[in-house]
DNA sequence: CACCAATTTTACAGCGCTGTAAGCTCGGTC
DNA sequence: GACCGAGCTTACAGCGCTGTAAAATTGGTG
């Protein structure tokens, strides 16, 4: 069974190849009849449009690179849902690079080896410092994701982080709490993303009059669970006394509660914790966990939606969004008195 | 800035294109003074070659499409990762496909409107029946996931799901369970992936010489933790009595969890709980779950083995690979007296 | 030093589609 | 009935690269 090309369609229906190409692509000045008898044998021959001579000639992939540290991190896992969701909604395909927070993978994505395989890069850069993002020369629209620094040429989306790191704070000094850590500040990570959380909740101490303690900022040697909950292990094991706990992420309030379960400190009651990026993870934590939600529908959205504008022919200096966030609160930090709450 | 053509590169260095294409691929019988001479002009040039249009001279794409239900549900998100990995090893890249479970996408993956976006898919459909699945003429190499029936013209790759149902059953029972319940049953879905791991809980009852009980077999009207925990919330408040609990995923069994917890019911004391995937949601519920585990990897590499033979022109009929798996043992149904362990 | 085989390089025809510009139709006008 | 313009359709030159087959070069031999 040979392919069918544009050309044997073209033949059987006697008409020309434009034609025929003007009926796959609807093209609005093409009489009934002439669609008829293309698109009849169209359908007679199985015909199915070739997507890389397409993209050959017009230049366009109609695909988007998706760059994230791992896929099967939570956080990145959901956002690529609303990202594929949305590209799909407008007509962009998705190919998912994994950079493994690998600095050379990282700079791999913006300094490609090949040209014409997407049309536009949505990164989130862990390990890249800014600098680098700016000076690497790239030949394809990029939106970067995350707290990494602006760069001049490529757009930007995040969600204010100081602001919802204060506000996490003041949840937990609204129900009373005082001794407030921060966990985890990560060596390596580049992106001031653990800077900037970290900075609105020193923010959020003094706004509350809270004399800051640096014995209350808890360091982790990488981004797993096991490493956090190695970290609150040790801090309860050294006699650190804290009533509330503010996480990075929801991967490591999980293995905060791991930890904290085994020393048999209780949550809320003894510490309440607040983690970061309300994944499914932490909703079905036990208990669950209050958790700072970036609206990713929008972050995808708005990401889509500023790449498409520079794929578009959009040239000006990088812009900056930001987007809404919210702090959902469960049971691991609730608002009044503990009480088991579905979600 | 124009692009620079493999053209322009010829030009430059005075050769032909079909050289620069040589040292572009390092095709060995080049002298290493042409070889020099025309990485000099490619380097000065900042020469990239265009995918697309290796592509259609090529007639591959390097591409290939995992099509799966849901990229943000873990065991899909766990089960990309290794298989981006992999390809990624074998020098592919992956273009993700979310069908959300629709018929209509799935039948898409199989019956694709266009052609030369990828090379080869691999796919995991849940709502298409095997007959469909049979029927589909597709002109793309594919290897399901699964435990949809067999294709003849496709490869298969799962895990033993009788036999993992059994082994859990029998794990409960050596604990000294005998209710031993199963959820969940969930409408629509078609692969038979519930079917087998429902026989394979029975046949664990009748190996332990324990009578079937219907009323022990919870439904589900949908793959959501929400929907599991309202039939384990139902049935506790129904007066079932049951002292283990087969679940047909790790979402589910974390849906379980919580309405236990909330109904005062004490895991494992009470009910011991066996999830299924092996998931980071299982590995970090509190309890941890125990887990049917499969081994994700191997599935992994094995799908994309048996792919690209398909791809490299293997035309012989489908073929079935059975991959490992275990039974990975925390918490919620510990072995010997319960006691917390991390993992 | 002529000759041959093996190695290296070249020319060029596609791969399948779309954009452009030109050509054709056809009903309406005067 | 000749002419006009809007609406349709066509011919064909690329898009940038690789495979093929033929040409050029090289080195070894007698």
């Amino acid at each position: 069974m040979k392919r069918v090309r544009l050309a044997d369609v073209a033949e059987a229906a006697g008409v020309s190849m434009k034609t025929v190409s003007n009926v796959v692509h609807d093209y609005p000045h093409v009489t009934p009849d002439m669609r008829r008898k293309v698109q009849q044998a169209i359908d007679e021959l199985g015909y199915k449009p070739n997507l890389t001579a397409r993209r050959l000639a017009t230049g366009k992939t109609g695909m988007i690179a998706l760059a994230i540290p791992e896929i099967d991190h939570p956080y990145f896992s959901e956002l690529s849902r609303y990202i594929a969701e949305e590209a799909s909604r407008v007509g962009y395909r998705v190919i998912v690079e994994q950079t493994l927070s690998n600095p050379a993978a990282e700079r791999a994505v913006l300094n490609d080896r090949e040209t014409g395989l997407v049309d536009g890069v949505i990164f989130h850069p862990v390990r890249m410092q800014s600098m680098e993002v700016a000076r690497l020369q790239r030949d394809v629209p990029v939106v970067l994701l995350g707290e990494s620094v602006m760069a001049v040429t490529a757009d930007h989306v995040m969600i204010d982080n100081v602001v919802a790191a204060q506000e996490g704070v003041q949840h937990l000094v609204g129900e009373g709490r005082r001794r407030i850590a921060f966990l985890g500040v990560v060596a390596g990570d580049a992106t001031g993303s653990t800077d900037q959380r970290l900075l609105g909740y020193q923010q959020g101490l003094v706004d509350a009059k809270i004399p800051l303690d640096p014995g209350l900022v808890l360091s982790v040697s990488d981004f797993t669970p096991e490493e956090s909950a190695r970290a609150v292990r040790d801090a309860v094991a050294s006699g650190l006394v804290f009533d509330g706990l503010i996480c990075r992420d929801d991967r490591f309030a999980t293995g905060a509660l791991f930890a904290l379960r085994q020393a048999g400190v209780q949550v809320p009651r003894d510490v309440a914790v607040v983690g970061w990026d309300d994944t499914e993870l932490g909703r079905w934590a036990s208990p669950s966990l209050t958790s700072v939600a970036p609206d990713k529908r929008e972050l995808a959205s708005t990401a889509l939606a500023l790449l498409r504008e520079r794929i578009d022919g959009y040239h000006g200096v990088g812009r900056h969004r930001i987007v809404s966030h919210a702090l959902t609160i469960r049971e691991s930090a609730p608002l009044g008195a503990p009480a088991l709450q579905p979600h």
